[in-house]
DNA sequence: ATTATTATGGTAACCGGTGTCATAAGCGTA
DNA sequence: TACGCTTATGACACCGGTTACCATAATAAT
């Protein structure tokens, strides 16, 4: 014992990088056996195991993720894939995937790409065969690309796809792990919140198509004003691209109508406050003449005055989760994760006024 | 030659990722002269080098990181390093860095972490030790860290740092290779535009004074007024943090004074959405009654009503240049890259008011 | 023509881990 | 005590590249 700790301060005193070679060494075993305690092989005596733990830990040994990656022929490596303008929502969603890697050896490589080139599949293609990542999440919307999950299964790469859409609705069934928003649950709160605030004309701003969330949304804004009985105006049904600009132009032909709506729910906060522009240049007062929602909780939401009510999605543990779903150990039989959003009530919200 | 493409079709139709081995044997050569060719090797006949690229090509071989990483001893990822609450900005860097990344065969490792923790360098040690990384780069603040700067020294990472501060200031000079924006030219171009304006009763709410930059905007605003014989108003000057809360407070204390000023320079666009909240509610209006610019040219920059004058960074270029540092074959002996800051106009600034 | 020099390519070992398979150790049973 | 059976460990090749060093062919000098 006095011997072998001899013998890992003469190793400690030499300042270098330790290797399993080191470890088999001072705990007089085979790599091949320090190789085992590191990967909770079973067949380790605990007498051995634990000599061994205890050597690693005394010169603080971490296998090379280099040397592991190429025996094990993948990497240690967790890609994030999108096409995502929402600065916010792309940090968001690294740092929850950061939450989980951390401590795991694990890194997360981030590759933003461009849906509409005609390069992206090949330029994926590329990505994926060059680095052979240990698994991969997908954000929306390119999460619902059909090319893009050919290409993953044909590589077999683990992945994870963040969607608004379950895979039950119209589309085909996707398989592989997903993460599902639901996205209906806090816009049907919040369409809920204002009819109960007295609404009756009430208009709408949504979101871009491509998006399965601006499916989502409107099915939950329907959902909640269907509860008390109203609905949005046929007329007052505006589309948008969920651009503060579309919010915008959609906001000022909306208030500009004699027969203007007392209330607009927007499918995102960028458009909301394209409305909240319209509203202002109307001379309209938020809330007291008009009732704004929007979705998000985006950060400009409780810059804009009054602050905007609107809808939270957890964003973040999202992320964290579907980061879960590729490295934890044993690998779940779940395979759709579903998560709520939330109605966060601020100044924007207020009875409908008198007629 | 024709036998050579049967073998190249032969092993095609194995649709398996190509090796180094599979490219010398299909070439007819060692894999040490493959490996010459991939590394540029001078001495290779041209004839060889030319055969050899011809069979690369067709079966696009491409060689793997991981093991070229481990024969290298070390990997071709660039880390990011940062501590910045500002997404747009993570963002834009992030876009940057992958710019220049792409098709160089290295990829984008982030790693955000928490500058006030107990662990924050212990915490990057850690990561640095077990990723041998081809470099990294560095966001503000953190790029100021001595404890930082340090830890890469010892480690040997190259490493390029983001600042606005040029080493010449008052800090002991800092080794190794930046990317220094001149924040000052374009805060002077702002605030020599409000006194063209006719300001002479102008505000100030300062940045993060943790920040280098909250010090080289001020110097910039100081500069510009200094030309046309003004300045910042001693008992108009706040200090602020560079979040909206900040902004918003310092911008009611301003207005709510009977000599309450005519212009307010903040040192980000944030503090300026707060100064707008807290204009809004003094019933002043923006620009007729006050001017307002900020600085970053942040997205809320022109969703606020009116649009903010205010100071763009090529913050994406800085990443770029960043990154081919740290890429670029010839390592550069330039060790400070400059880029200017510039002054967007936009319609929160305008004369000032009649007395 | 012969030797010295250079250009080029090959062999072997290595980077730091893993898989396969054979062997040694432990252990209940006859 | 001998026997098989299970469990624990080690030897060795391999993952896909690299460098160090040596061998040979081509070229220049004597």
């Amino acid at each position: 014992m006095d011997k072998m700790t001899d013998t890992i301060e003469a190793f400690l005193s030499l300042r270098r990088k330790a290797t399993i070679n080191d470890v088999a060494r001072l705990a007089g075993v085979s790599k091949k056996t320090v190789s085992r305690v590191i990967n909770n092989s079973p067949s380790v005596h605990a007498r051995t195991r634990d000599a061994i733990s205890e050597v690693i830990a005394r010169i603080s040994f971490q296998p090379d993720p280099q040397a592991r990656g190429l025996a094990f022929r993948r990497s240690f490596l967790i890609g994030l894939i999108y096409d995502n303008p929402n600065a916010q929502y792309i940090v968001n969603m690294q740092m929850g995937v950061l939450d989980r890697l951390r401590g795991t050896g694990n890194e997360l490589v981030v590759h933003p790409c461009d849906w509409r080139s005609d390069d992206f599949i090949p330029e994926l293609r590329q990505f994926l065969e060059h680095q052979r990542l240990a698994g991969v999440i997908i954000l929306p919307p390119i999460a619902e690309d059909r090319r893009l999950l050919d290409l993953l299964d044909e590589m077999e790469v683990p992945r994870v796809r963040v969607t608004a859409r379950a895979g039950a609705s119209n589309q085909p069934t996707i398989s592989g792990q997903e993460i599902v928003s639901h996205d209906h649950i806090g816009c049907a709160e919040a369409s809920a919140h204002i009819a109960l605030l007295g609404h009756r004309r009430i208009g709408y701003i949504g979101g871009n198509l491509d998006y399965p969330s601006a499916h989502e949304r409107r099915r939950g804004f329907d959902a909640g004003l269907a509860q008390h009985g109203c609905a949005i105006a046929p007329d007052l049904d505006e589309g948008g691209n969920y651009s503060f600009a579309s919010g915008y132009e959609a906001g000022q032909r909306l208030l500009t109508r004699p027969d203007r709506p007392t209330a607009i729910i927007c499918a995102n906060d960028e458009m909301a406050a394209g409305a909240y522009k319209a509203a202002y240049e109307s001379g309209l007062r938020i809330p007291q003449d008009l009732t704004v929602v929007g979705f998000d909780d985006a950060p400009i939401a409780d810059r804009l005055s009054p602050p905007l009510t609107t809808v939270r999605l957890p964003t973040r543990d999202m992320a964290r989760m579907a980061a879960n779903l590729l490295i934890s150990p044993e690998p779940s039989t779940i395979s759709h994760l579903q998560v709520d959003s939330k109605l966060v009530v601020r100044g924007s919200s207020a009875k409908a006024p008198n007629p």
